[in-house]
DNA sequence: CTTGACTCTGGACTAAGGTCAAAGGTTTAT
DNA sequence: ATAAACCTTTGACCTTAGTCCAGAGTCAAG
């Protein structure tokens, strides 16, 4: 009957790589990176995992997937177990993240309109000595 | 009374890091990747330029700024050496390379919308414990 | 007990676009 | 003449987020 307490209480590491689908190699570099605890290890120097360790690596994927870096990520983890972080602070970075993320689409804006205006300007025909898109690039 | 003719045609690296606003290393880097011709050299060694690679590093920057690689910015090069090269080839990289950056802008976009959707979540008070920031990326 | 699957460590390697340092030779200005 | 500023080469290093490998040890199933 200890079914129950150890429900995944032993993950390895490949077992840990599966349910959340990242690979071996990446988790031992989120562990290098700091972004998870150092695991118990057994005898035999296998790492063990608890199961909290899957919510873990799921939310580096879920921030990482939302435009954060791991960099940040870390930062998120260290503000999250500092008692006395208020909830302003995650939602400051959150701000700033959005603007980060309206710069740079206003930046591709900027650079698709450029494209945009060569690509009119060039008719498709003829050799390229004449191709206004390349003219516009020597100016 | 040769200044006529050498108005810039003997640059060093160093004068033309400095008109064209890069700097010396890269202009060596761009070198050794192929976008630029191997200059001549003075008897010390020193490279010379004419005032023609100004042109080709500007022309380099241009295109980087609107989003070329370097390697993509070479096949230009190539294609423009290439007398039997229509100007419609540079046209479809142009098409092709605008698809890249809209497909950019629409990911971001879609990143951004969750991030705005989490910010409203959030009253901005209270402990972070409660932050649904956090709770949200936990899922 | 053997086989195959798994895990360990340490370090090398990837893409892109540079940037820097060391140790020495050259040119220019004063 | 000499110092400051410039140039040369080779080769290492940077960032980000991993990926891959060798060589060795371990675990689970048949």
């Amino acid at each position: 009957m200890y079914l129950r307490d150890e429900k995944m209480e032993h993950l390895t590491i490949g077992k840990l790589a599966k349910k959340t689908g990242v690979g071996i190699d990446t988790i031992r570099y989120y562990e290098r990176q700091g972004l998870i605890p150092e695991p118990r290890r057994r005898e035999s120097g296998y790492r063990q995992y608890s199961g909290e360790m899957v919510k873990r690596i799921q939310f580096i994927r879920h921030a990482k997937d939302l435009g954060f870096t791991l960099k940040e990520i870390n930062e998120l983890f260290s503000l999250r177990f500092d008692p006395k972080t208020e909830c302003s602070v995650v939602k400051n970075r959150t701000e700033v993240k959005i603007s980060d993320i309206e710069e740079k689409i206003l930046n591709l804006q900027r650079i698709k309109k450029a494209l945009v205006k060569l690509m009119k300007a060039c008719s498709g025909r003829g050799p390229i000595s004449e191709c206004p898109i390349l003219e516009a690039l020597d100016k």
